[in-house]
DNA sequence: AGAATCGTTCTTTAAAACAGAACAAATAGC
DNA sequence: GCTATTTGTTCTGTTTTAAAGAACGATTCT
């Protein structure tokens, strides 16, 4: 059973006005060829769309689905038209990437500069929130998602998480700090900056923790990388986050790295719906090595 | 400028696939009538969606982003037929409602009652997060969704959100208490059964207590209305919650109401997206008064 | 080099969309 | 209560569009 999406079109016209002759009139058309034609795709669906009376149109319930999606298919046809109405010109390559909010800019910026150079393209970086980011993702408004845990996909939002890369999680904090607190034993007496309980970070940290039955006093929560780093600099509690965050602060020796914490790593994953056709740019993106992402 | 859907689906099938001859006999057409329509599309949209290279089709950029339309077009025309080709029946009238998963049953079950004796329509009740049940919403795969907050929408998603009823807020414990709870004097030294802080009554109740220069102890922040009766029921602290909800409890003396609180109000919307052609029963239910809902 | 594959173009044919007239039913005005 | 007008349907012939087939050029494989 094929559609005719024609007749689904005019159906969408009519159903909008509710009138057949006046909605011929606007589109140009005889009215006997619209009703015609409505006639058909009734008899294509199986069912009335219209409810007569007298002479007024009314919609049925049959009529009120498909109106739904009619609606849909035409909003986004008309918004596909008005795309290459405007832009006579031809379309320049476009990249859209998507990072969650509270994700490294180091890592952004990282992330995106093969395409930073190149003129013969535009490069659109979007922040947000997670549910935010995929939604925009789904809706094709977005053509990657940079976040720091992977997503299951389902078959209804058929997602998929790639690792780009990961990076050690140290202990920071300023330096000549007595007594250095060295890992595991010399925690306690500490207090700590850590990343919220959504971070998967954390969740290595916390494991890590009462593995070896540590109960370090906690000063802060952050989620913000950008935030943290500032705590880190103007308190004397311990950050645990990645090197790379404070490089310069740990090269002029505001900052001082204590050491890794084994086997809990800060992850980096590109979320991407599977295409047929990827950007050739974005595909090259996502098939780098994760070392040139973090220096 | 008018768009050719017929054309857009014969560029999507060659798209997804890539190849014009397999298409072609998937389809059942021949290759040189692909090939012209698809040229035609081109010319009408002023750009090459293709790139020929020998013998093989590229998507160009212009191309990429036609496809993502035509993908969300056609997926959702697809959708539409098997709606049609699965019931050849008639289509019974569906009316979908979602609410808030923390929503009191008694004000669900309310609102749904006119419908429950009809057995010429279908009724379907979900409940969920409250982005999930507005995601759904703009979708059109529900056509009201029942919460205690209002939205407000705006140009994107044209929501409406109707305050349908609302209640008093009570303070309801077990009987004889003592001493008993009397507002706002008698409140200190008791602990307190809160909804969470996500929800409007609770905001409406921390501004009561500042304005009285109250500070009660905090026994339990619930969100669920059928949990906050049992912890009512079987602990010695004070709800704060609508009497309805434990209206049975209150009638055999289980528990008692010491009184609502002034100006605190549980309160009901409906919230809807903007449409041409309400569902005529739908129209019905949020068009009551308010007094019915809650009894 | 020769055969097979694949997409484009040109011409003819089949199918559809379309317009106009006749018709039926329901409002609106007098 | 009658007629004029509006509105949607149905039937006719005409125009436009889609489709098939053959010829062609280019590319790939052996």
């Amino acid at each position: 059973m094929k559609l005719n999406y024609h007749h689904l079109y005019y159906f969408w016209q009519v159903a909008k006005s509710g009138h057949l002759t006046r909605t011929a009139e606007a589109l140009h058309v005889s009215q006997s060829s619209l009703s015609q034609q409505i006639r058909q795709l009734e008899e294509r669906l199986g069912q009335a769309l219209f409810i007569r009376e007298g002479r007024q149109l009314h919609l049925s319930e049959a009529g009120r689905m498909a109106f739904d999606y009619a609606e849909i298919i035409f909003t986004q046809g008309e918004e596909l038209s008005a795309l290459f109405a405007e832009g006579g010109h031809a379309h320049r390559e476009v990249v859209r990437v998507g990072a969650v909010a509270t994700l490294s800019r180091n890592f952004q910026e990282g992330f995106v500069r093969p395409l930073l150079g190149r003129d013969d393209l535009d490069l659109i970086l979007q922040s947000g929130g997670m549910d935010d980011l995929l939604r925009r993702l789904s809706a094709h408004k977005l053509d990657v998602v940079l976040s720091n845990q992977p997503v299951r996909g389902d078959s209804e939002h058929p997602w998929r998480s790639q690792r780009l890369a990961r990076q050690p999680v140290s202990l920071i904090a300023a330096p000549h700090l007595s007594p250095p607190p060295a890992f595991p034993k010399g925690l306690n007496g500490h207090a700590f900056i850590l990343p919220g309980v959504e971070n998967a970070t954390r969740h290595a940290f916390d494991q890590l923790c009462s593995h070896y039955r540590l109960t370090p006093k906690i000063a802060a929560e952050v989620d913000d990388m950008a935030m943290m780093r500032l705590l880190a600099r103007d308190t004397q509690h311990i950050a645990v986050m990645p090197p790379v965050v404070v490089r310069d602060e740990l090269h002029n020796g505001t900052l001082k790295d204590y050491g890794a914490l084994p086997g809990v790593w800060e992850e980096f994953y590109a979320i991407t719906i599977q295409r047929r056709f990827e950007s050739p740019s974005l595909k090259a993106l996502l098939t780098r090595s994760g070392e040139s992402l973090l220096d």
